[in-house]
DNA sequence: GCCATATTCAACCATCCGGTTGACGAAAAA
DNA sequence: TTTTTCGTCAACCGGATGGTTGAATATGGC
């Protein structure tokens, strides 16, 4: 019985599907492109996607020899709307992101 | 290395921890209390409420021999900004929140 | 046809997670 | 002081997680 917010949640706990997140916010990437920056095999990246397909934070499609991911900011919007129904935050600067962005580019990225 | 965010989303991962969450919106709330709707035992429960005090989503207290839990909201600030950044967000309305609540206490409460 | 590239699959490993039970310690009640 | 209540600790269990390596499967280029 796993719920879509298990799978959201649990996807964003982990610092590098974080990461790819982000970097996907730039562009659409394929799977070999993901992985470049990280210190791990392909094949461990290729796991992060399947667990953030399965959350439905990416999609990926098949073009050619080539697996292009997308970025898919709308299953956030659930998580979202529930973590708001606490704070009642004030809607967030981009200022804000920025910042918080620099700090998770700091972890879990061997080089780049 | 684990970041808060590593912490919190890992938190927010449980629907049992969601619903303990939800259940301190209402009020301060004794362990014992909070481990009473759930089909598990009490120490399953002190567990959760370790893992969401590590992650700063709740504080606790002893008074006597009794333990009060206290929501902390300003936790989830943190992670809300890092989601916005990605959907810009219009500000949540409270009806939508609600609605998730409702499924949220149809899973992983087995009374109340 | 043959080789290189892109990605996943399969098996394996160590560790973590969510639960259990039973023992324990501390505080309140009798 | 004895007993009950509150909560945690310790040991254990099965299954998930995050990583590895090597083989397998497409697809594209020569």
């Amino acid at each position: 019985m796993e719920n879509r917010l298990d799978l959201v949640f649990a996807a964003l706990s982990d610092p590098t599907r974080r990461a790819i997140l982000t970097m996907l916010l730039e562009d659409d990437m394929a799977v070999t492109d993901v992985a470049e920056p990280f210190a791990m095999s392909l094949a461990a990246i290729s796991k992060h996607l399947v667990i953030l397909t399965r959350a439905g934070l990416i999609s990926q499609e098949k073009r050619g020899r080539v697996k292009w991911c997308k970025l898919e900011p709308g299953a956030l919007k659930e998580a979202s709307v529930w973590m708001q129904g606490f704070g009642q935050f004030e809607p967030v600067n981009l200022d804000d992101f920025e910042r918080f962005l620099e700090r998770e580019l700091g972890t879990g990225i061997s080089d780049g």
